[in-house]
DNA sequence: ATATTATATAACTATATACTCATAAAGTCA
DNA sequence: TGACTTTATGAGTATATAGTTATATAATAT
């Protein structure tokens, strides 16, 4: 893996950090989470995270400035869906990690009880 | 993909969101990259990063507390090195991900001549 | 036109955190 | 011991951004 890795450029770790800046609200993972199922309506949204109309809403209009989601107008209703599945990929694997990491500590801890 | 997804309960979300703003510091994106050839000491992170001392060191400090890097100390220097190699994996698709959208922009720029 | 509903946005506050400067701590060597 | 080197940390400042409140915009209907 780490022999086949690409060498990034500063600039491109900008960019690099500055996605992974995106993901690192829990807001916007949340509402990432409640697109899973397909698109929905901003107020379906804000009705599923609990979260407020105008907060919702701009962070929904970051993760579509990113390229995250996409936007689709039908009368008075906003459409939100994801436009990039390759997210759901990165979640999945951090959480796998963290999942690994967590169970070494805890078999670090039970074993230091000798 | 999405089907296979498990679906995150909001405190595993916040764990998530927390290892992605790790990840999204450039300064610490160039720590990690500069540690792909193996482990370095301080004084080699601030050379290489032209950072601080006192900043380096509370970034690498950071990583270590997440995990991510491992620490040793021989003598006065203190050698860091890559914990958790899956880093590199994530970087990569992110990266990945960023080229294509930018080259789908491009061709859009470019069809839009016409 | 006005009213109503859904969404976006401007202005502001609050908060987290990156960075700096100065100092402390840890280790070595005379 | 004291002098020196390397790394860590406390205190402070600066800045980015999440969240709130109030208002604006967009679309529809009467």
């Amino acid at each position: 893996m780490r022999n086949k890795l690409v060498i990034l450029s500063d600039q491109a770790l900008e960019l690099v950090a500055a996605r992974f800046r995106i993901l690192g609200e829990p807001m916007r993972l949340k509402l990432l989470r409640a697109l899973l199922d397909g698109e929905k309506t901003v107020s379906e949204l804000i009705g599923e995270t609990k979260g407020t109309q105008a907060n919702v809403s701009k962070h929904l209009n970051l993760l579509t400035q990113a390229g995250l989601l996409g936007r689709r107008r039908e009368g008075l209703n906003v459409y939100y869906s994801i436009a990039d599945e390759s997210i759901f990929e990165l979640c999945q694997m951090v959480c796998g990690r963290l999942q690994e990491q967590f169970e070494q500590q805890a078999k670090a801890l039970s074993s230091s009880h000798s």
